[in-house]
DNA sequence: TCAATCCCGACAAGATCCGTCGGGATTACG
DNA sequence: CGTAATCCCGACGGATCTTGTCGGGATTGA
């Protein structure tokens, strides 16, 4: 597991591995949305990710009201609603940030620096048509589109299961990464 | 001007600053084009950017045939073609890299890593949607969209230099975070 | 010739990223 | 009550990238 130290944005416009990990944590929840608390050493097994640093990513998202953390033994994570209510621009956002691919066309005005060529900079509008066109999308898409769910799949991927009762496929074989 | 080293990234899928000073170079070479070459020294001065800094990232631009290169004295740099002809995407490409918001949905096949979890990866749709909401943009967007034309402005961008940064007339768009 | 300009590789300060580490607080369970 | 499990949190550090600077070489117009 140890660091991996390859960096990770090899192109522009990249998340980092905050983004990755944070959206895979939260994929891992939706699916055990409704069975109380998952404790994070048990998704970081499932995902091979470091759990220490789950934590912190966590963390931004218990801050951003997205998860809700219980303490003590049996304690854990969980979605602090159903997986269809929550965007993935909520979710990107607690982890890495207001969305901005140019500090002149941050979410945040506070970030807006002393950029006096704004009145005149016609640069402006393409940031903003980035920015517009990334929000629009990740508000369109829900922790829910990226849950595979046992009974309703992801269209395309066929996996069709009239019987419903048990599944003999998914339950728990942490994914062998 | 020396090093600013404040750095540029402050939120999430941001480009750098190669990004914008190019965007920018670009645009005062649209405003020139038909000209003849324009040196880098005047443009240097025009937008306020160091010099040698461009100097890299006009040679990027040229290696991606987006410019045109001419030594020697009265010398300089021109667009390869008219500005209408040069979307955004191409220019960003060159500058920063291919576009890919997370490693496993890079433009560039060759970059993309050994991702086992590909296959059974449902996160690789949502960066899939960002990448082509990006590029989609972009491609749209050309130079001469940028260059402010002698006869006809940009509508809507009335001219106000009260300096401090805050603007009450500007129309906040969205922003619900 | 001379100056302007592109061309190019090397270098470096500082910032960020990607975790690791160590402990503290809280709670379930026996 | 004691212990283990789990969240909570701040500090730390190596690797890498960013953001330029610098110095010189090559090419060309006047």
């Amino acid at each position: 597991m140890s660091q991996r130290q390859t960096f990770h944005g090899t192109g522009a416009l990249a998340f980092s591995t905050k983004g990755e990990y944070g959206v895979r944590l939260m994929v891992q929840l939706g699916r055990r949305y409704g069975s109380g608390p998952a404790s994070l050493a048990e998704i970081a097994a499932d995902e091979d990710l470091p759990r220490p640093y789950l934590e912190q990513l966590a963390i931004a998202l218990r801050d951003a009201d997205l998860v809700v953390s219980t303490r003590g033994a049996r304690g854990g994570y969980e979605l602090s609603r159903p997986p269809v209510e929550i965007p993935m621009a909520d979710i990107l956002r607690a982890l890495e940030g207001p969305i901005a691919p140019m500090v002149c066309a941050s979410e945040e005005p506070e970030h807006l620096p002393g950029c006096d060529r704004t009145s005149r900079c016609t640069v402006n509008l393409l940031w903003l048509r980035i920015r517009d066109a990334i929000t629009d999308t990740l508000d369109a898409i829900t922790l829910a589109d990226l849950v595979p769910s046992r009974t309703i799949a992801l269209e395309g991927l066929a996996g069709r299961t009239s019987g419903n009762g048990h599944d003999p496929n998914t339950p728990r074989e942490a994914v062998t990464a």
